[in-house]
DNA sequence: ATTAAACATTGTTTTACAACAACTTTATTT
DNA sequence: AAATAAAGTTGTTGTAAAACAATGTTTAAT
C-alpha cells in the first residue's frame, strides 16, 4: 500500500462519494486531509481483526470481500467495484474489522480519518442517508448468501454465482478476475468442484469458459438451475 | 398483534433505550406517538420481504430472528431479549426487511414511525451511536455464524450454540424456548440430527437434558468441540 | 374421554461433496 | 531456455449429514 499524503480534494480526478455530497459544508476545506493510496493487487485492503481506524472509499480497482475462516478457508462475500465504501459495514463504531477486503487488480483507494467521517455524517444528512442505503443493501445480500450457501447446492449456487458476476461486470461476456479457487471460495465450495462445474457448464452449453474469459450462453438456464437450488 | 395506542411514554413502565437517549430532546413530547403491542408465542413481529414502516424495540418477551429460505426451511441467526432493536438491520434506509422475527414467548414491543426515528437520530447523537453500536454488534455475529455454518460440522455449531444459549440465558441451566426442530434451524441441521446430538452429549455427560431443560456440565469440553470444529 | 395434531426419538439408506492423488498446462524466475 | 512454481484438470474414494421410515410421546382440540 503506497500512501501519497496531502491530497486535495478539489483537484482529485476520482472524486467519492463523500466528496460529493459534503461539499459545501462549513467545514470540507478546513477540516479534511484525505490520504490517497495505490494497492497492488492481491494487497489487503482491511484485515479482518484489525481496528477500523478510516474510512475507505474503493476509487479504481476492484477487491474481494471476504471472511477468514478456519485452515486457511476463506468464504467471499462479494466483490466491490468502485465507487463502493470499503469499511463500510464496520465504520459504525465497531471497534475491529470483521472481515478482509483484498484488492483482485490494483486499485486506488481514498482514506479519511474515521472520527472526521463521523462529524461529517452527523452534520450531514444526506451523506448519512447514502451510508445507511448502501448499507441495507449489503446486508440484504449476506442474507440472500446464508440462504444460498445453506440450502443450495453447488450447482445453484454456482449458477447463481454466474449471473452476480455477470451482472457485476454488466455484461454476459466477462473477464474472471479470480482463479478457480476463489471462484469456490465465492461459493464455499473446493476448487476441485469449481473447475468440474466449470467445463459441465460448458459440457452443456450453458457457458463458453476459454481461460478466465466466461460467456453465458444460456441466461434463462442459469436462472431455472439457481432457482431450483 | 394487540396494539395499544395513545400511549405515554413517560408513564411508559418498560422504558425504551429511545426514551432514555432522546428525553429531553426539544421535540419530544410534542411528536412523539408510540404505539405499544402486546405479541402472542409465535406471532410474527416483522415479515422477510414486508415494508420496514417502524422502528420495533423489544421490551419484553423474547423473539427469534430468521432468515426464511426455501422449501419453508429457515434459519435463525439469533435470539433476542429485552432491550433490542428489532428491526435494527434493517432501518437504515431499507426498502424491506431482509428476515423475519417472531416471538418465542409473549412478548410486548414499542413502535415508532420511521421517519422520527430518522428524525430523532440526525438531531440526537447519543442515539445514532446507540444504534450504530448495536449495530455492528450485530454484523460482526453474523459473520461468525456464516463461517460456523459453513466451516464446522454439526458436533461443532450445536456446541457452539448451546454456548450461546448458556450465555444468553446467564446460567449453564435453562430453559429451551425452542423445539428440536427450531434447534436444528439455530445451526442449519435436521431436526433429526439435532435430537441425536442432544442424546449424544447427554450420553457424553456434557450436558443434561431433560425435556426442554438444558445443564451444561462440561463447558470447557464444550468449548473444545466448538473450537475443533 | 377421544381424536387429532404437533413434537420427539431411533434405526437405516442414500447422496452430495470434500479429500486425496496424479497429472497437465500455464506463469514466473533465473 | 531451463527450471521451478503456481494454477488448472480429472478420476477415485471416503464420509458427514440429509432423507426416509416407523414408532412413541406429549399437547391441544372437540
Amino acid at each position: 500500500m503506497k500512501f501519497s499524503k496531502k491530497h486535495n480534494c478539489d483537484s482529485c480526478l476520482l472524486k467519492c462519494d463523500i466528496y460529493s455530497t459534503v461539499i459545501g459544508s462549513p467545514n470540507w476545506t478546513n477540516e479534511i486531509s484525505p490520504l490517497h493510496a495505490s494497492i497492488k493487487k492481491n494487497e489487503i485492503i482491511c484485515k479482518q481483526g484489525t481496528q477500523v481506524t478510516h474510512a475507505v472509499f474503493l476509487l479504481k480497482g476492484s477487491a474481494k470481500l471476504y471472511i477468514e475462516g478456519k485452515n486457511n478457508r476463506n468464504i467471499i462475500l462479494y466483490i466491490l467495484k468502485p465507487p463502493a465504501y470499503i469499511g463500510l459495514l464496520c465504520f459504525f463504531e465497531s471497534p475491529e474489522y470483521s472481515y478482509s477486503v483484498s484488492a483482485i487488480e490494483d486499485a486506488e483507494v481514498c482514506l479519511i480519518k474515521l472520527d472526521l467521517v463521523k462529524k461529517m455524517y452527523i452534520e450531514n444528512h444526506d451523506l448519512l442517508l447514502n451510508l445507511n442505503k448502501a448499507f441495507g443493501k449489503s446486508v440484504s445480500l449476506i442474507m440472500k448468501k446464508i440462504i444460498s450457501l445453506n440450502q443450495k447446492q453447488i450447482r445453484g449456487r454456482f449458477a447463481e454465482n454466474l449471473i452476480y458476476l455477470s451482472e457485476l461486470h454488466n455484461n454476459l461476456k466477462f473477464h474472471l478476475g479470480l482463479s478457480r479457487k476463489e471462484i469456490g471460495e465465492m461459493i464455499a465450495i473446493s476448487e476441485e468442484n469449481a473447475v468440474r462445474l466449470l467445463t459441465e457448464f460448458s459440457k452443456e452449453e450453458i457457458i463458453a469458459v476459454k481461460g478466465r474469459e466466461i460467456e453465458i450462453l444460456d441466461l434463462s438456464l442459469l436462472r431455472k438451475i439457481s432457482e431450483v437450488g
